[in-house]
Parts: structure tokens; C-alpha cells; sequence
DNA sequence: AAGTGGTCTAGACCACAAT
DNA sequence: TTGTGGTCTAGACCACTTA
């Protein structure tokens, strides 16, 4: 890490990174103190304040310490734990598990939407309703409920647009990097829900429903019943 | 972007990191094409390798791009979404929706793990088995079923530990920053686990399994089964 | 052998917010 | 006003991987 610095297989800012987390989990540095500046710390371990930066930089992103300027580098009040969510294709989901995917449309027309929906989606006037089951190796996967915005993407109106490929894939194609909420829960399975999912009333569903938006106005709504046995899994 | 750099109230690197968002948004740089590589961006850009590096860095930590030495940069070829979810305390949780925890311990024993368990905690000889609730306005909120590891804390086995502090805060406290694997699902609540939360049985809980791993020996596994009206909420 | 990304440095200017 | 983080630069060396 000193003069001409011999070579770094893994980085320093990574030892500086490691070393910050270990003061970090050790109370050294505890929940709420503010910790030396990156000057200070450059010169600590000898190397650039730019080095320390970085290492900060990922501490930060992983929210185990909060920055502001001027007011310095303070360690998280409660350093919680992260994980990364993948939000993948159910196309390409049942197809990684190595089953055969196939969709099934139920139906798509523009109608009123429930107030529930309308709340949720608020200044979208006209709005489409498209519902589909999508199967694993010809088994119920998940039942695709779904509203969309014919404001921000009116070709989705266009007769036939959904017969082949799913409202899923052809909103990623045509609306790509959206923001939005994702919320995930259990619910019983609702009479309508089991007889599309192939299930018994009152089977627990796993259901993720999902907003997105424009940065002007929302996409589209959609709710994902996944008929039981099916696991989310992540890394932490 | 020039010679003195007239100043960027939000940043150069996120100038390029937008293009090429848009680039690869509009199909200019199509699904597994290889981009440009970091000096011919810089060119173009009229900045410094390192700020194009810092753009295409933060690309890749988003799952957009691939990169790799000598071969490029590359689109990915499904840029999947990501969300982050946070991994909170049980106690912060209710605390932050507003409600009073509280926390009955149901038991705490060294026990012969059955045998998924065991399967899944290869190499843990002795297993402390710890069951509680935890309640939400002394409504009965999440049912916390846990085996951990003694060959590796064995202060859990001293008498009373779990008196006042749930299983979940302490070990966040003695074995912070672990790695670990979760998966969600739903599932039918067992007539054990309904009478423990006050539900019918066959109610549809929301559980995760949480497995978690010092770089040796699995440390605990943990199953949460949360009470039906539970949201996990994440942004996009 | 050669070209790509990965990292480091020393210095600089700026934005922001606490004082 | 001042001290902190945020960013940029120009150059350098290295690691890795493909050719």
C-alpha cells in the first residue's frame, strides 16, 4: 500500500473496507459515532484519501454507515441487513427451474378498474385489464392479473398484443428501467383465484403485486399469484 | 465536462452512466453486444477513463452490464431487475408500523434437530432449539422457530439468555455482518403453529427460512412464519 | 502478446451544511 | 467561515483473459 504500491490482488480499498467493518462489528466504531474523515484515515493506512472514499463509498451503499458533508462519516444506528431481489421474467424463472413455460390469456379489454386499483394507479384514466396463467411443464405457475396504463403505452390496446407473449415480457421491452413498489405476502386463495391456479379455496397463495411508473404517471399494476411450492431465494 | 470541469452539481460519471442507460434502453447497444470499451467512451465523452469506469461500474453492480477483462464490456443479456430488500429486527419492525413488542419465549433446549434440519446445518453436532412469539400490540405477529449452532456460540446455551432478549437481536449483536441464504414462500399454517399465533389452522402464512453461515459452520437457521396481514414492501 | 478492465495516486475544485 | 464528503483528472501499473 506504500510507495509505489505492490500490486493489490483484491484491492486495497478493500482492506480498508474490511478493516472498517471489523471496527464496525467489534463496537470500535459503535452504532451512531461519527468516524475519523477520510483524510484522517488516508493517512492511517497510508494511501489515497480517494482509496478511502471508495471503501466508505461501499459501506454506505450497503448502509452500515450514513455521510454527509460537513457533518462526516457516522456508523448506521442499526446497521440492518440487505439482500438483493431479483425480479426475473416468469417466462425465464420457469425455464431456470427446467420446466417448460406456456401461457394461457384470459382476457384483456379496457374496463373501469375496481377503487382499490384506481387509488393505487391515480390519473389514469383509461385502463386496460389483462389476466393469464402462465404454466410450468403444463402445471399452474401463476396467475397474472394485471392493469395498464393506456395513456403511456396506448399499443397495448392493439388487438392480438397479448396472445403470444405476456403483458410481463412486453411491458420490460416497451417500458424498461421503470421504477416502482413491490410488495410480497400471503393470502388465501380466493374462489376465482383457485379455479384459474387449479387449487382448492383458501390454498395460501404466495402474491407479489407491483407498481410501476413513469416519472410522470403509473404503468402499470400487477398482481402474481404463485400457486404453492414455489420459493423466492436469495443471498444475503 | 472540459478542461477545468465546470463544476457538476450531479456528478459527470452520472452523465454517461444515463446514456448508456438510454443506449442500451433504445436497443443501440443491444443484449449482449459488447459496448466500447472505456478509453473510446472516455474520447467520446470528453472526460477521464476513471469516470467512465466509475458509470460502467455502477451499470454492472445493477446487473445491466457484464464486464470483463480483455473481453469488454458487455449488455447483459437479460438485465434482470433488482430490489433491495432490507432484513430488519423483528422488535424494529412492529416499533416502526407504529406498535408496542412484546415477546413470549415459548422454549429454549438443546435438542436432536429433525432431520431437514440437520441436513441443512451439515457439521453442527449440538443444536439449541428456540421457539417464541412475537407480538405487535400484543396481537400475535410472527412465530420465531430457531436452531443454532452451539459449536460455534456457545454463550446461546447459558440459562435465561432469551429471557428478555429474542434470539433474533442477540445474534444480530454476536454474529453481525454473516453471510446467509432466505427464501420466502407461503405456506398452511400447522395446528401447531396456528395455536401459537392464534389462527385457524390451514391459515396462509407468510414464511421465511433464514439460513445463516460464518465462513466455517452454519450458525443458526431460523423460520419466521408471520401472521396473515404481514407486507414486506421493497422499492424498485 | 496484447488489450481490456481494476485499481491507485496526488492534486484539485466544488457542494453542502454545520458553526 | 470552515471542514467534510463528492467528484474529476492525468498518469501509471497491474491482473486477467483472450487471441
Amino acid at each position: 500500500m506504500d510507495a509505489p504500491a505492490p500490486s493489490s490482488a483484491r484491492g486495497d480499498w478493500r482492506a480498508v473496507h474490511d478493516e472498517a467493518l471489523r471496527r464496525i462489528g467489534a463496537r470500535e466504531w459503535p452504532p451512531g459515532a461519527v468516524i475519523p474523515s477520510e483524510t484522517e484515515l488516508a493517512d492511517e493506512f497510508g494511501c489515497a484519501r480517494a482509496t478511502v472514499g471508495r471503501a466508505l463509498r461501499e459501506l454506505a451503499a450497503a448502509g452500515l454507515v450514513e455521510r454527509r458533508r460537513k457533518a462526516g462519516t457516522r456508523v448506521a444506528v442499526s446497521p440492518t441487513r440487505h439482500a438483493r431481489l431479483a425480479v426475473p421474467l416468469i417466462r425465464e424463472e420457469i425455464e431456470a427451474a427446467g420446466a417448460v413455460w406456456s401461457y394461457a390469456l384470459l382476457g384483456a379489454e379496457e374496463r373501469p378498474a375496481p377503487p382499490h386499483i384506481r387509488a393505487r394507479m391515480a390519473g389514469a384514466e383509461r385502463l386496460l385489464h389483462v389476466a393469464a396463467v402462465h404454466f410450468a411443464d403444463d402445471r399452474p405457475f401463476v396467475l397474472e392479473e394485471r392493469w395498464i396504463n393506456l395513456a403511456i403505452v396506448p399499443e397495448a390496446a392493439r388487438p392480438g398484443v397479448f396472445a403470444t407473449e405476456s403483458a410481463n415480457e412486453w411491458l420490460v421491452r416497451n417500458a424498461p428501467f421503470a421504477e416502482g413498489e413491490l410488495s410480497l405476502f400471503a393470502e388465501a386463495a380466493e374462489p376465482a383465484e383457485a379455479k384459474a391456479l387449479g387449487l382448492a379455496p383458501g390454498a395460501a397463495l404466495f402474491v407479489t403485486e407491483r407498481l410501476t411508473r413513469s416519472p410522470d404517471a403509473p404503468i402499470t399494476f400487477a398482481r402474481l399469484s404463485y400457486a404453492p411450492g414455489r420459493r423466492m431465494r436469495l443471498e444475503i
